[in-house]
DNA sequence: GCACATAGTGTCTAAAAGGATACCGTGAAG
DNA sequence: CTTCACGGTATCCTTTTAGACACTATGTGC
């Protein structure tokens, strides 16, 4: 998406603004794939064919800035960095859904339509 | 968003292709107003300050290329022009409630803390 | 001593998105 | 005669996005 100005908050309604947090080419992919649970760095990566190390990473920080996912880092090596949704993120549960079962029902259809 | 170069189609998962299609700036804020009917584009407008008319016109000829709304334009002077849901625009509807449903429950917390 | 895995970072660049501004035709109103 | 509303176009320019590619540290296994 284009991508709304770092928040601009008082601009727009809630549905615009709900927008702003979960726009970028891959943060609902990646949110949709924790909803399942817990995932490290390369297992994300190895889910969303693609994505490059450093949009991933990108994704994961906003998603942290904002409040979405929780990163938890061992100490150790090789690095282990886990991430898992937070209480907001899961609170996003409906909304991925939604979106799934829209995208599996409509989705060929459209598709097929356009080709 | 970035926007996924038009019907990549084979590539990602159900989620990733059905964002694509609700992909840019205004796209999701004009298939939510028109949840509640019929609008005409000057009404668009108005119901959504910040867009141009060039940004409006873009993201309505997509969304009809899409098949997600129906666009009737009547030979009169001035103009009228009226858009509308298809049915499958309207079956959108759970995820645009759903996203504004949690919009409204979590923005004020998260804008809250970013601030 | 070499490569490998993890989880990144840095730089550079191309492409796309989107904003600003000006302009168009028509008919009715003043 | 001028202006207004409507629903756009056309052109230009800036910002944003995101892809490619190289590079890093550390400890382990071969």
């Amino acid at each position: 998406m284009p991508r709304v100005l770092k928040k601009p908050s008082s601009t727009g309604c809630s549905v615009e603004r709900a927008l702003s947090l979960i726009d970028g080419k891959w943060k609902i992919v990646i949110l949709y794939k924790l909803l399942r649970g817990t995932l490290r760095f390369n297992e994300l990566r190895r889910l969303i064919p693609g994505v490059t190390q450093r949009m991933l990473t990108n994704q994961l920080r906003e998603l942290e800035a904002d409040g979405l996912i929780v990163r938890v880092v061992y100490a150790q090596v090789p690095p282990r960095v886990e991430y898992s949704l937070s209480a907001r993120g899961e609170s996003l549960e409906p909304v991925l859904l939604a979106l799934k079962d829209w995208g599996d029902t409509n989705l060929s259809s459209i598709e097929a339509q356009a080709a």
